[in-house]
DNA sequence: CTTAACTGTGACTATTATAGTAACAGTTAT
DNA sequence: ATAACTGTTACTATAATAGTCACAGTTAAG
């Protein structure tokens, strides 16, 4: 698969985070859920983790925990703590002097989908967490 | 390169097309103005032109043009004629029964991103093809 | 009616981002 | 001392995408 999934991944292990925080949730536990390896589980916290979404502990007993309350979360902290790319990507070619469209539609798309990112950004940022989890137990 | 740019080069097509209306427009020249091969473009010209935004002519002399007045295509338009990929994509994983974030995650997950995408595409629909070009003409 | 110059399309290769794995050093309860 | 974690680096495998090649189909022009 080449395709990003790092963010969901990481919505995922904050609702499994979020619901288990009773008991001490290790990197195993996560990567049961998500059904992959205990070492990417680890990667991708480790992002949440710097971003101060996250909290772990080391040693034996180890575990991770939300730093936050799910409700002060939102999906846009989520989005930039693992920096996932952007929407959209500008192809990069060497533009050609005599073709001003050529030369000039690189600032103009960039331009134009600064307001696209934005929006969907203000709108990542309306999700919390909380609404994810509650959206899971409702099932 | 794993980045989908097919939607910032069918921008950069359609606004070569804008722009260059006068004279016959083959692939050749836009492959040139974009900086890759003639047969590239066509491919993302067929689609294009299956959205009905670009009219085609076989034969010697054969050219492109587009079918629509620049202000009545909207990037929204374009971003659907040549299907580029939604703005997140989920992890597929094999749902651990026993695990109730697992099996639900993906249900809450669809419905939180489909409003994400929704604003991406209205911001998307606010964009004309004719303020792009005028962008380009203005620098 | 032959040739030249296009489009349209299928099949192929190369690239590279990403997923995923393995291994191991560092840390800390027991 | 040991067991069970995290944190991190290095590696392999996969697959989406860019990009190329080749050729059939079409049409204007000589």
């Amino acid at each position: 698969m080449a395709v990003n999934t790092q963010f969901s991944i990481a919505v995922h292990l904050m609702a499994g985070l979020a619901c288990g925080c009773d008991a001490g949730v290790t990197s195993g536990h996560l990567a049961e859920s998500v059904n992959t390896s205990a070492s990417f589980v680890r990667r991708t916290l480790a992002k949440l983790s710097k971003a101060g979404l996250v909290e772990t502990a080391t040693g034996k007993a180890g575990s991770c925990w939300l730093a936050k309350d799910a409700k002060t979360i939102s999906l846009l902290d989520i989005y930039e703590a693992v920096d996932a790319p952007k929407a959209f990507s500008i192809h990069n070619y060497s533009a050609q002097d005599k073709c001003y469209v050529s030369c000039h539609i690189k600032t103009a798309l960039e331009k134009a989908l600064a307001k696209t990112q934005q929006a969907m950004e203000s709108s990542l940022a309306e999700i919390s967490l909380a609404q994810i989890v509650a959206d899971v137990k409702k099932k």
